[in-house]
DNA sequence: TAGATTGTTAATCGATTAACAATC
DNA sequence: TAGATTGTTAATCGATTAACAATC
């Protein structure tokens, strides 16, 4: 019964992760031709029991019926307005390496509204190239153009000794929002939000897991 | 005053995730010849008070002298040891696009006992070639090579409908752990672990955050 | 000794699960 | 009506934080 928004804190931040898990499940059953879903089943795509799913489902709105269970295609469109996957999301990648190229080029992102509208490295070298239909800009550029285009989000794949830098020159370019897979900590003012996306870090768990010999799901 | 493994369940899983960041942490404090470093100190680099930091450490062991804060060289070490960044980890990884080639590119994972060491594709086109010194192999020989060299980890970043046959080609290897790049849940033993790397999931998150405006670290 | 900081027990907070009523 | 499944309140479980003693 609740909103988007404002409301947020009545929204615990596991089960807002869980959201697109279920999002995906029901595109899935879409696919599928299969009408309803059933808490069970959301369930398993995440690895939570049914009644989680209920209680995380009963934060938004009601499109489950008893006896039934949800009706996929309304949940699913719910889903991605209460996500925001049907807004444009525009960005701006900063470091055209390995990574920053195949994030350029992930094909799975269009789907989810995020529109990744130029590419920035300081190594004259790539600047010029082409990568996904974007020319490649250097560096000082980086601040008029997303504050001219109101970029909203900005993704960082530097090397870590660079990253602070990097998101800096973000921030002064009015970015709101830093997606970071550089392998440390930005500092940023307090209306700025980042996302780590640390893979060593997750490496380490493997790691951790490996030499613990311990199983189960993780995540 | 915790030892590794099989006390497993001590230790809280948010604690665990914390380590590799405090690992971090202190082994910038060495590269800056910093001997002691302070709970708050790290505590900062996670985003979490230091009581948390002291309260996560006392399941591990003794690096901290009140008064001055842990010993940098000791515990880092010690974390080493206990997260296992120390062993070797030999891994496999299928799917050679864009993010497969960036992953075995990667040069942080060595660092951390990570050995890609073989790499597989179906596509006969890219068989043969060659990624980081290591010759791209077709899937047949996947499950058999793996067996004979008792690979630990699988990495898939293979697209999401071939995600599971693949994992079921890691499984008949004998491979017990795999990190999944896919955006979709595998279905796999109970003795296997599965570790998502869900960047799809993740982003739906920016969306959702950035639809709401909310503001803060996130993780 | 005074100041700083760790380590730990108890209190609080928040998420998950159990129990059960409501509804298709 | 009987069977299945949702929705919600209360109980449980686990992680974080507060308070404070211990130690350098």
């Amino acid at each position: 019964m609740n909103q988007k928004c404002n409301k947020q804190v009545l929204i615990p931040r596991p089960a807002l992760e869980r959201m697109p898990v279920y999002y995906r499940c029901l595109m899935k059953a879409i696919d599928e031709g299969t009408p309803f879903v059933s808490s069970d089943e959301l369930g398993r795509s995440v690895g939570v029991p049914g009644v989680q799913v209920r209680k995380d489902l009963s934060y938004l709105s009601g499109y489950g019926r008893p006896g039934v269970g949800y009706v996929a295609r309304s949940l699913a469109s719910y889903l991605e307005e209460f996500l925001g996957l049907i807004n444009d999301k525009e960005a701006v990648l900063v470091g055209v390496g390995n990574l920053g190229r195949a994030l350029a080029l992930y094909p799975g992102f269009a789907r989810y509204g995020l529109q990744i509208i130029a590419l920035f490295d300081n190594d004259l070298a790539k600047v010029g190239q082409i990568i996904g239909g974007h020319q490649i800009l250097p560096m000082e550029r980086l601040a008029n153009l997303s504050r001219r285009l109101h970029i909203q989000i900005g993704i960082i794949t530097v090397p870590a000794p660079v990253a602070q830098e990097v998101a800096e020159a973000m921030i002064a370019g009015g970015i709101k929002m830093i997606w970071n897979f550089a392998p440390c900590r930005l500092v940023v003012p307090e209306d700025v939000l980042v996302k780590n996306e640390d893979l060593a870090a997750q490496l380490a768990m493997l790691s951790y897991h490996i030499t613990c010999r311990k199983v189960g799901y993780v995540r």
